[in-house]
DNA sequence: GACATTAGTTCGAGACTCGTACTTAATAGT
DNA sequence: ACTATTAAGTACGAGTCTCGAACTAATGTC
């Protein structure tokens, strides 16, 4: 309801400072001149402006921009140096970890088994911390992405079917641990849902670049869904949107492990994409995948058994497109390994379903993410602040 | 991307006038204390602004309120004497116009069968102008609401199957007509989707009120949803979301209008309803709802296909509440004059069918604004640009 | 009738943006 | 080599805004 930065003439200058540095994000390098003409501010408030993010070790001036007559302008660029988000993801069979900078560049990417739940969470965190954050830098923020359904604070944890969590408690070991390892002003700590974090990874950087509204899908054995809108997760009424999995739609006689019928994820989730294909399951859920398309390029019966999944997302995607309109729809978790295995078939029966002879189908696209997706969606959630004006780094 | 108001200090005054006049809009009448407080402005900031607004003509100051200790404060209150905005809409049947103020009263309402198509509705907008707008009034904008698919532009209508309706035509003409009548500042006009108007109309005024994340249904021979998040409508890349008319679900068999199967409102539209219970349609969905609503009272057959339609109704909510998670359904439509006839079996399916143990079943509600909705949505979006700074009555 | 309490206004200080004029640094032309 | 041209960035003064403190105003309480 109210403006981010504040009322007064401070949070004016902390939303206009929030706008240059979108700006930069969004442009890359620019001069002064140009963020001026990009932001719609006066050249001279530009000029403070930067002078102020240059001090405090935001951005930073780069070699000159030659060979146009007039004086060359000279282009800063967001620099990572000082400022980093450290985003997490724990998982029922790994857990990752990426640090990300303001510039948005990945200092550190590591993933890991998990046998000992939450504590190797911590123990990731704390060492990821100690490699790419502890050397001066300043953490303005961590999250955790879990497959479970969190409320809209981004903190408690309502239901965890896979994992043993429940309530804030695993933010606030993550937060005391942070604590402990000294991170300056206590950054923001957050939990949210797996899919959200990585819809959100791949608007801002991958597969679905660009586009005003997208929808993200992850198989593994359960379907989830993230829906962004304008850059921002539409959450719904507790922060549970996009459970699509359990969707009443497809073959009734399909028993859910969730102990209905007919559920989405039972004629598209992992479980029924092997029995489809008469195959087992290996160690991951991507490597089964892999291990699927492999055997799919000698094996027509594995193929027809492709196809027959790929109507069945195809369907669902149908049904999510009617009611949310999507421009792409990304496809991350098994999915991605089979490719246009699955692909084909959901654009046939996609284009057999479009609700209206205007609607345009969605474009299809695979997550170019993979498993790093929904840490570093994690971490691009924690960097939001920054650039939405509600952290000032020039005070 | 950028500040709504602009990036000045002009621009900061925009933004905190707004904020009071949604001060304003969602306590009532409140004394400046209580606005500075609400608002978190300091109150010397809020009695200039409240001078402003007052000489503006927005906001006139109330009888006091005395009784406890203490100086008493002068309560203002939103005046609508001086700003209206017009909603109006175009539908196969009728066409209705709504004149709303500022305070949100409705000043005229009124609704015509239409014989002439877009004619008749620029006559009842010439009509509504002269008797609720032209006496010195300011009309801030004009919004139609059509059964239609409209682009996200508020403009340009891509498909129109029940009407003559394309491209920018309608926006054009109504703008032509306000010219010709002489509505001072050239107002916006904008079209809009009637099932969005609808909604935004129940979740600021209607059944879905206080709810932040609302979504409601509107069913005739179609049907169709507006989604509310925040208090702003979830549009969709093109604009087309909430086209659930056509989600692939339920009865295989049952041929829809469109030309495929198995869509829902083949079996939840008002000709699926009727053939269930065995009753013919009458001039207008509503009227013929409400002789089936009688109906059903004596005869246990009619209540039995309203019981089936129910589970339909209740099978499509299931599914777009795994989707969104909305914290209220509004049923709009034929629905209304049915109630609890259709209600009460949708409400079991959908417990049946909910996606998670924790996931709280949305509350299902009746549209308490009938067949104004639409046109009253249509008149709040155009008063939305005056309560969010975008448009500023004080300069 | 004095006092406590709360509402609203006045006033000066501080912060910010803006446009204009000015300085600086390069290229293009002679 | 020298001047004109072009565009980037800076300095400065004017204007607008918010804020806190002090002040005045209006009412209930003792």
């Amino acid at each position: 309801m109210d403006r981010p930065g504040g009322a007064g003439t401070e949070g004016l200058r902390r939303d206009n400072t929030a706008a240059v540095l979108r700006s930069l994000r969004r442009r890359g390098p620019s001069t002064r001149a140009e963020l001026a003409k990009d932001t719609g501010l006066a050249k001279a408030t530009v000029g403070v402006i930067v002078a102020d993010l240059q001090a405090a070790g935001a951005v930073a001036e780069e070699g000159s921009r030659p060979g146009v007559r007039g004086r060359p302008g000279r282009p800063v660029a967001l620099r990572g140096e000082d400022v980093v988000a450290l985003g997490l993801e724990l998982n029922v069979d790994y857990t990752s970890a990426v640090v990300l900078d303001l510039a948005g560049r990945v200092v550190l990417s590591e993933s890991r088994p998990v046998t000992g739940g939450t504590a190797d969470l911590l123990a990731l965190a704390r060492d990821a911390y100690a490699a790419a954050v502890g050397d001066g830098r300043r953490l303005v923020g961590a999250s955790v992405a879990v497959p479970a359904l969190v409320r809209g604070d981004n903190r408690t944890v309502a239901w965890a079917p896979n994992l043993h969590l429940d309530g804030a408690g695993l933010a606030d070991d993550l937060a005391a641990t942070l604590a402990d390892l000294g991170a300056g002003p206590t950054p923001v700590v957050r939990v949210s849902n797996d899919a959200n974090c990585a819809a959100y990874a791949e608007s801002h950087h991958g597969a679905a670049r660009g586009a005003a509204h997208a929808l993200y899908l992850t198989g593994t054995v359960g379907i989830g869904a993230g829906i962004v809108q304008d850059g921002e997760l539409v959450r719904g009424g507790a922060g549970f949107a996009g459970e699509v999995g359990h969707m009443p739609l497809g073959d009734a006689s399909a028993l859910c492990g969730c102990g209905r019928h007919g559920c989405w994820e039972a004629s598209v989730g992992l479980h029924a994409m092997l029995a489809e294909v008469g195959m087992h399951e290996l160690d991951t859920p991507l490597r089964t995948a892999e291990a699927v398309a492999e055997r799919a390029a000698t094996d027509a019966e594995v193929r027809a058994g492709l196809e027959r999944v790929g109507r069945g997302v195809g369907l669902g995607i149908a049904m999510l497109s009617s009611v949310l309109d999507p421009e792409v729809v990304v496809l991350g978790g098994y999915f991605a390994p089979l490719g246009d295995l699955v692909l084909d078939p959901a654009r046939r029966t996609l284009d057999e379903r479009l609700a209206s002879a205007v609607q345009v189908r969605p474009e299809l696209r695979l997550s170019t993410l993979g498993i790093r997706a929904a840490a570093l969606g994690a971490a691009e959630q924690s960097l939001g602040p920054v650039f939405s004006g509600e952290l000032d780094l020039t005070s």
